[in-house]
DNA sequence: GCCTAAGTTCAAAAATTATTGAAACATCGG
DNA sequence: CCGATGTTTCAATAATTTTTGAACTTAGGC
């Protein structure tokens, strides 16, 4: 299981090196690259997430910096990204340095955070918005058709900022 | 309502100038722009659907690439992108050269059918992907929590393929 | 069949987004 | 506090995506 490339066993301090992905590590990463990509996630992070998705414990910055062999900024940033959004959680071990991570237990609530960021501020953004153009078209006695369309498009985000506490419910609920 | 920028009116042939887009139609656009952006759909299609959704009445390529002030290459595909994703639809009217587009009465049909196409292939192409990985991992005597890991991710790709012609009815049913 | 208007294609340019790496910062054990 | 390890920041670069526009194709009227 030790790669051979490892010459001259007992030098300390010197920066190990890491094996490169497996076959099958690789396409469990590029299955969670396919399925960030539709929500604008970039690679660096959906490889880091498949990363520790696959592994057998918590793996420490160095790791994953060395097995997925990204800069880092990448991992730094991959990190941080997966944190904010709860995906990921730290296991620092008593007396250890560094911190350790794997992948939160529910992958599925780990999507919901990722969605409710996207969506969330957009939609909150957008009520005012809508809310003027609405208006305005009204006041200029603009066609039935567009009124009524944007009217709908108006019940809509109100609806959806109505059910989303319910649906995702905000961190810490 | 007619802009004075059109002097000596009569001339034929001259290539007709379009008014740039009013405030609250640029602020529509930005919403759907915004909105686009989370499905990862270009700027240049938001902003061609957002046009048709909030004019009175079914546009022409040249009426859409004038008020956009747009390349034709982008109107262009951006329409096909649209139509492609049943998000538009053209009235000819007989005897009329050009086309005329105007969104689908429904645009939760058309997010519908956006998402579907962008979700389902992602989920066809992982299934035969994810078993090998789990079969792969299962072999080489892994962490049973990896094992396990990967056994419901197998489990919800299957649900979802399963699940997504009911709630994701494929064009035409 | 030809001619012209209407629309498409696609290679090149522009714009945007992601990654890198070196310098700055933080934190811990001594 | 110090020095070393561990992490973040961010300007520069690389990669990717989008847009443009000119050449090409298609369809309609005559």
């Amino acid at each position: 299981m030790k790669l051979p490339s490892e010459k001259s066993a007992g030098r300390r301090k010197s920066r190990p090196t890491f094996e490169p992905l497996q076959p099958h590590e690789v396409e469990l990463a590029d299955f969670f690259v396919r399925m960030a990509g539709i929500l604008g996630v970039p690679r660096s992070v959906a490889e880091i997430y498949a990363l520790l998705y696959i592994s057998p414990g918590p793996l420490d910055f160095d790791h994953i910096q060395g097995r997925l062999g990204m800069s880092k900024g990448s991992v730094s940033q991959g990190l941080k990204f997966l944190r904010g959004h709860e995906m990921i959680l730290s296991v620092k071990e008593k007396g250890a340095r560094r911190e350790r991570w794997q992948p939160t237990p529910s992958l599925a609530a780990s999507l919901v955070a990722l969605l409710r960021s996207q969506v969330l501020p957009a939609l909150e953004q957008a009520q005012p918005s809508l809310q003027r153009v609405l208006a305005d078209v009204q006041q200029h006695g603009a066609n039935p058709e567009v009124v009524e369309r944007l009217t709908r498009l108006n019940r809509w985000n109100s609806r959806a900022l109505e059910l989303a506490p319910l649906l995702l419910p905000p961190p810490g609920a």
